[in-house]
Formats: structure tokens, C-alpha cells, sequence
DNA sequence: CCATGGTAACTTGTTGCCAAGTTACCATGT
DNA sequence: ACATGGTAACTTGGCAACAAGTTACCATGG
């Protein structure tokens, strides 16, 4: 029953925060004092708070109180356009690190071997990158790979730094997509452990594959999961 | 201390879903049994479960136990083309509605009035619609709109069925946007009833702008919110 | 006057117990 | 043989009492 009476907690304290009736830095009421106004038993309004604590809103010390973080403003950042990602986080002076963190046999899945136009016999690698920008992981970045594309794929992986360039030497100019899927998830434990976050971070999911635009042949699957908490995102379509 | 075990629990039942070996409709196992297998107090285990359940994987029965849920399969969506949002869900054999929920006169805002360019004498109206797909509530449509560039929009509004039709009908032939930027927020109460869903339900949030291609001077500013538990984008950017 | 320690009144964190609902089983009476 | 009702053993739901940590204040003793 206090799951709505929850709701109706965390969404007035938000408003406040909102309005900057509450201040970052400063104490909340405590937990006796919010059930005397809401008229409601204090697991309620423990509850309702430990999911702000769980959002970011707030912390708490024991014998003291909870207070306001000061939430920072989320970082822009561009995903979209000509130039390389690594390129554009150089040029808006952020600094960007990709970090190997995988790179192994999956089993058969028929809807990435599809893409891949792989037949179930075929061997397909996923490579997986940590995205860091400015020292906070952002995201992680799964590359899907056919060997029988790339044969060589295995060996030459830990010296990959950038896929793009790797696809460059194997002979594509033209890069292309054909289709780009947009989805939101909650990250698993090692997700969360790789990211950083807690369980309450929404992912964002962009699957998309990438095509030799001359051959139109398939070069890899791929799968990013950007954290949502910490930056904001131009998807900016250019003319 | 039960915040990070209640994520080993909730990763490790999650787990069991994705890999079938809990089958929708089944009975988990009970909270006693749960609390004892993974060593843990009761209450952690309970706390795992209400976050499952706020999260849609199971539901829960007093004096019965707890059930799997059968997930359904996201629908596909389609976010770009050249074609309208409406005919494009039409072709995709969806059934769209979309229902005025509002239009009302707003404070002043910097970040809005500089991107409709408008003076903090100016009025600017939000207009708020519904999309409801197939009986579904999918997203909040907010058009911010300046009085001054559209004198009768208050009284227009009421009659006004597409955004795109009223702008046409006041001259303008070609649209484009300049900047579209992605993020992800938590729903509102509000937005929980207009969207018939829980505060646990992360809502893609999508703002743009759109300006006369000719003229180059802009239209509206848009903000769409689009629940994330019920759809997949897909957000293709043809050549 | 000042330093120390104890106490009381607050805070958040934890836990165990009881209430409420469901099911299965069994004793009892017709 | 069968219907009824009671009981016990499970389930989830709710809450009050207790534990632990912090602060402020005051009495006591040098």
C-alpha cells in the first residue's frame, strides 16, 4: 500500500529540489519529521529516500542526517557527424581513453550471427572497450566480429586500438549503416562494476552495425551501452 | 550493507530469467528460501524482489509467493525518415492516437526563450500531447511555441491536429532542426499517469528544434518524453 | 576558568515478531 | 460416502522495538 504514498514522497521532494526550496549541501528533514508531515510510518519515508540516495539526489551519515548532493550538470557530448568519436571528444577538450577490457568466442545467437550473415558454424568474437572520458567510464563498446570475415581477427585484437582504422588496413574506405536501434537498460553487476555505477543507472543501448559502403558487405555488429547519468547526448542528424 | 547484495541477488535472478531456468508464470522460490540460499536476511531478499517487481519481471501474491511475468518483446518504433511520425506508424500497421493533454502560457525560461528567440516579454505556450500506440501511452509531445511568431496560436491550438499541418498552413514548406540532443530521466507523478506506468520506468528524453528551411527562422521547440519499457527506436539515419 | 566525562536527545540502521492471506489436510457429523 | 469446518503450515505484508552513531549540554573536578 505505501508504494504510492513512496511515489508521491519522492516526487514533492524532487519538486524542491527542483525549485531550490532545498539547497545543495543542506539537511533534509529527517525521517520522524517527514512521516509527521505525510502522515505516513517512517519505512515509507525511508524507503522513498534511500531511492533518492540510490539516484544520486542525496547521501546520508548515521546519527546525523541526509543531505543534498550537489548534482552536477551532465557533459555533452556528441555522437553524431563525420569525424571519428575520438576525434570530437579531442576537439571539445575532453580526454578520452579506451581501455580493452575482452575479447572472446560467443556462443551461437541467431540475431547477431544474422547480421552477420555468419552461418552457425562460423566463429564470431566479441570485442569489448571501456569508454573513459575526463576519468568516468561512460561506456562500454561491443564490437561483434566473424572470423571467417576477418580471420585474423584473434591475433590482431590486443594490438587494435581504433576498429575503424583496423577496417581501414584490411581495405574498406566507406564506411555506412544500415540500421541503428535505440533501447534502455539497467546494468547487470558486471556492468555496473565496469561503469562504476549502481543498479539504479539507466543504460542506454544504440545497436548498430557497420558496412564497407563500396562492397556493401558487412563488417561488424555493435553494441554500446552509455551510462545516462552523467552526460547528455547530441544525436544532431547533419544535412 | 544489504544494498550490494540485494544487487547480487537481483543480477543473479535475472540471470536465471535470461537464461530460462525461471519460465514465465513459474513460482519463484519463497523469501525464507531465497534469504537462506543466498545467506542473507530476510529482508534483503524482499527488498531485491519489490525492485524485480517495480521493474515488471514478477508480480506478487499475499499468502501465495511470487511469479514470473512473461515479458513481452519490445515494439519496434521507427524515430526517422522522411515520412511524418503518424503515416510511418500507419504503414507499421500501429494504431496512433495522440490526445491534447494541455496548452498553457509558461514562465520564463532562458534555455527555452533563447532557442525560440523570443524576449522575456514574450509568451510562450507549451502545448502538450499524448501518443498512444495500439491502447499504449508511448510519449509525451511537448511544442513550445512563441505567441509573438504565431499571434492566434492560443486560439488555433485547440483545432490544431498536427504540428506540421498548422505550420504548412502558415507558409512554410521545408522543415529542418538544428541540434537534437538525448537524455534520460526518471517520470514524474504526473507523467507516471499520463503514461500509465510506475516512478521505476526511465523515459528517453528527446529535445530539438524546428526551424522554417527557407526563412531559417524557428518554429518550436520540442521536448519528447518516450517511455523505454515497452519500445525499442529505431533511429536510423538514411543517407 | 577550563578540561573532562557522562548523559540525554536526537539522528539513521537493523531485526525480529506479528498480521493477513492462501492452501492442504484432517477430524467430525450427517 | 460426503460435506463442513477447524487447524496447521506455509506464503507475503507491515511495523514497532532496538541498535548504533552523532551532537549538545551540563555537572564535576582540577
Amino acid at each position: 500500500m505505501g508504494i504510492h504514498k513512496e511515489a508521491v514522497i519522492i516526487d514533492d521532494l524532487i519538486q524542491q529540489i527542483i525549485e531550490k526550496k532545498l539547497l545543495p549541501g543542506s539537511k533534509l528533514p529527517s525521517e520522524n519529521e517527514l512521516a509527521e508531515k505525510y502522515d505516513v510510518p517512517r519505512i515509507t519515508v525511508r524507503n522513498a529516500l534511500i531511492k533518492l540516495e540510490e539516484r544520486s539526489y542525496i547521501y546520508s551519515v548515521q546519527g546525523k542526517g541526509r543531505y543534498l548532493k550537489d548534482k552536477s550538470i551532465p557533459i555533452q557530448l556528441s555522437l553524431t557527424g563525420k569525424t571519428s568519436f575520438t576525434e570530437k571528444m579531442k576537439s571539445m577538450g575532453h580526454d578520452l581513453k579506451t581501455v580493452t577490457i575482452s575479447c572472446k568466442k560467443i556462443l551461437f545467437e541467431p540475431k547477431i550471427y544474422d547480421i552477420l550473415q555468419a552461418k552457425e558454424t562460423d566463429t564470431v568474437y566479441q570485442i569489448g572497450r571501456l569508454r573513459i572520458i575526463n576519468g568516468v567510464p561512460m561506456a562500454i563498446h561491443y564490437s561483434y566480429v566473424s572470423e571467417h570475415r576477418f580471420p585474423t581477427i584473434k591475433q590482431d585484437s590486443p594490438t587494435i586500438h581504433s576498429m575503424f582504422d583496423y577496417y581501414r588496413q584490411q581495405g574498406t574506405e566507406r564506411f555506412s549503416s544500415r540500421k541503428t536501434y535505440l533501447s534502455i537498460t539497467f546494468p547487470t553487476l558486471e556492468e555496473q562494476h565496469l561503469l562504476s555505477c549502481n543498479s539504479m543507472v539507466p543504460l542506454i543501448i544504440l545497436e548498430t552495425d557497420c558496412v564497407d559502403q563500396d562492397s556493401n558487405s558487412i563488417l561488424e555488429y555493435t553494441k554500446i551501452l552509455y551510462r545516462s547519468d552523467q552526460f547528455k547526448y547530441d544525436i544532431t542528424t547533419d544535412p
